[in-house]
DNA sequence: GGCGCTTTCCAAAACGTTTTGGAAGACAAT
DNA sequence: ATTGTCTTCCAAAACGTTTTGGAAAGCGCC
């Protein structure tokens, strides 16, 4: 197509000169930088990317990796953070390659071929673990990343964050304060990290309220976790009044398993989730949960990792945000009639809790 | 890292050789290639993915554009058909870009700025319309791409798609076989082509039987969508028995409108969708729907995908699948108490109902 | 010993960009 | 006139691969 080349010899300049005019050069008369332009203009001049990756030794791409079981994707967190990470990177003219892959050695693989063959410049990383090979890895290699979620270790890393900890406690209080005593947590496996700080969130409250935090089960964070915990829980001998679940997906699975029992979940029974997905105002009773705004995230994200690679200071990129709790009618806290939606939570209170310096 | 000339050098051979060995030409002897091929292995050569998409002037990378509003997508299928098909694009060594644009002016935009760009080499297109300018951009520019559903165009294009028109006909079979009379059916927006074929396959069906076709409203297909319409059919002077929704998002709002209106949805009103997504199970009652298997889906529409990009004839690329129907409480079809889930569906019946010449 | 045929290898060009290390010219100061 | 300083431009190398068009060596055959 047009080449920098046809431009210069269509120009009657070199192709150095019309390299540096659309590059911004100082070096370049003013009156022979615009010439260039209209052409470039004109002429529908586009840099080839193989051309500009090969030469730089880098090429704007991101990967977006998703920790994902065969052929299950079915996190509205993740989709909605994909497409605003991927909005907000081709703003920058950078591009979004997604992957996915089974944690384990699969997906290590992954990153291997990744990182080793050149493929992405940089890497997103969602669902982090307290033990995070991913991070290890990258780390070691000295690749840029930013993580959606925090992980365990020395050294600092970017990071974003909603404060599950902070967010869950608020949660169990309100619910103590509202006269629940036995109140269960369906936990999310505790190797994710999200799900420790959650757990820790409503433990603490608990124990602030000289309540028995022993009804604790863990599973996988989908609807069919939530369903079959739900279960076992309410088996039990004393059976809690309030379902603490880590999870929106796994409470409609926990609403669903109250219902089969004939519970009426709002009243018999609380039920509680984390993400406020499309699905928690459909659900009845609607759920309470809370939620970070997904579309910021999602946005903050692809700016730091054009940030990192910038080569902005890690210590500048370490984010906990505050949650926006929305009260339902699984929870008895709302009398509101028909289905309680919060669009406008999207534009709610936003801000950054704590600028950690790890 | 290690490039071509290291190995070359290393080997006390040309870069030439060192090439064609690692490529299988047969201008090489066995014992060259074996040590070429073994000196690559330990020195954890990979081709430089610029170098080659320069010399070679095309990139191993396929484009999704998701056709989604500004920070909106929870499209459980799609998110399934990404990871599916970026699953086995990375099998075959090629790349999967992902990126999102409402539909529009924006949407094309992006598409020149990747076809033009030379950022990618071929495109998987979701969601067709009737009239869809991306499929004639991308003919009329000659690059390969693979749509999931149909649109309207003289020339043959490569597509894999659902039977909607049968599925739709069947399902409301079933439902006037169960003493059904007056049927609604809740429809996405009828540009889109999946729409309109569910629409003819319920109108065909409705006909068959001497009913009248005439409750018919259009939404986005969205949970909010389908709130909506079902409010507004369910105020009507004569209240149909059932809503065939076009989508189980849509259907899983219109779940919600009659239990508002106290309506017990499986006996007062029967409800369905299309899609299986895994909210479907979770319902109350689960929702009587349809699926294509979407993993299988996925891993055909990637392998279509390379085939184009190999030059297969597009007329082998063509391809519509019959849909497995799933009969769930919310139709009042089956009295299974508790969660019906059929994650077995997935390995179930799957067979190219028609293999179309346009 | 000249010719042709195989087999095996390679030098060099090319892909389109960025960047280095000047060169040429204008102008001012000496 | 020489030297120095700016400003503006450019030739050429480099990134790492693929591919073209041979070359060299070995062999058989007349």
């Amino acid at each position: 197509m047009t080449s920098l080349r046809k431009l210069a010899s269509h120009l009657g300049l070199s192709i150095t000169t019309v390299s540096r005019a659309l590059d911004g050069y100082a070096d370049v008369a003013v009156a022979t930088r615009e010439r260039v332009e209209q052409a470039a203009k004109a002429m529908g001049y586009r840099p080839n990317p193989a051309a500009r990756r090969l030469r730089r030794g880098v090429g704007e791409t991101v990967a977006f990796v998703l920790p994902t079981d065969p052929g299950h994707f079915h996190e509205p967190v993740f989709s909605e953070l994909l497409v605003t990470v991927g909005e907000e990177l081709a703003r920058h003219e950078h591009d979004l390659m997604l992957l996915a892959a089974r944690p384990g050695k699969d997906e290590m693989a992954v990153y291997h071929r990744l990182v080793e063959g050149r493929r992405a410049d940089a890497f997103i990383i969602v669902r982090t673990r307290h033990q995070d090979e991913r991070i290890a890895y990258l780390m070691a290699k000295g690749v840029p990343f930013v993580c959606h979620g925090r992980t365990d270790t020395a050294e600092p890393y970017a990071f974003i964050d909603g404060d599950g900890e902070e967010g869950f406690h608020s949660l169990t209080q309100r619910l103590v304060a509202r006269g629940h005593r036995r109140i269960a947590f369906l936990s999310a496996p505790t190797h994710l990290t999200f799900a420790g700080l959650r757990l820790a969130g409503w433990r603490r409250a608990m124990q602030a309220a000289d309540l028995a935090a022993d009804i604790v089960e863990e599973a996988e964070p989908t609807e069919e976790g939530g369903f079959a915990l739900a279960h076992r829980v309410l088996d039990s001998h004393a059976r809690p009044t309030a379902l603490i679940c880590a999870t929106d997906r796994m409470a409609i699975g926990a609403i669903r398993a109250a219902a089969d029992r004939g519970l009426t979940v709002g009243s018999d029974i609380a039920i509680t989730g984390h993400d406020n997905i499309p699905a928690a105002s459909y659900c009845q009773p609607s759920l309470t949960t809370m939620e970070l705004p997904t579309r910021l995230i999602g946005a903050r994200l692809a700016d730091m990792v054009l940030a990192r690679l910038g080569g902005a200071d890690l210590r500048d990129l370490t984010e906990i945000h505050g949650l926006v709790q929305m009260p339902r009618g699984s929870s008895g806290e709302t009398n509101l009639e028909g289905v309680v939606r919060t669009a406008d939570a999207q534009e709610a209170v936003f801000e950054v809790t704590e600028g950690r310096k790890t």
